[in-house]
DNA sequence: GCCAACGTTGGC
DNA sequence: GCCAACGTTGGC
């Protein structure tokens, strides 16, 4: 099956991406949101994701493959939530700001600038190399 | 710090 | 089932 690509946000004073690197990864849990839950669970082994600093940075930093499959979310104590492994892939070069991506014609439709409240979204190929080329990254 | 956008809750 | 009130997220 073709990998898929996706983009999963992150305030760096919470959670960063080199305390992402410093444990080689880790659980993505904590998601409360219907909507990115289910694209949690729509993740398959070894698609890439795109690590988004927001709040502080508003840049994509990093990206990430998906090590482990959808699982019941051990943090939550009622409902029905799911959570994902990561692990870090390779750094982004260049940081690529949402202010980039905002005034990037290729890259003015995607989720992160139509629904900025979204924590965990999709990405079309095409976006998700868009990206990588304005942070000057090759996979 | 403000507020727009969005989701959830609960009264009716 | 509608919608007002409220809470949260995250850009500015």
């Amino acid at each position: 099956m073709a990998k898929k690509y996706w983009l999963v946000k992150q305030e760096p004073e919470a959670y960063s991406w080199d305390d992402f690197v410093g444990e080689n990864g880790c659980e993505w849990d904590g998601v409360r949101n219907y909507q990115a839950r289910n694209n949690l669970r729509a993740m398959s082994q070894d698609d890439f994701v795109l690590f988004y600093h927001s709040v502080i940075g508003k840049e994509v930093v990093g990206i990430a493959t998906v090590e482990r499959e959808a699982y019941p979310d051990p943090t939550a104590t009622k409902g029905d939530w799911s959570a994902v492994d990561l692990r870090p892939f390779k750094p982004i070069n260049r940081p690529v700001s949402l202010e980039t991506i905002k005034n990037d014609p290729q890259l003015s439709e995607i989720p992160l600038v139509r629904n900025s409240r979204l924590s965990v979204m999709p990405l079309e190929a095409k976006h998700f190399r868009r990206v990588l080329k304005l942070g000057n990254t090759i996979l």
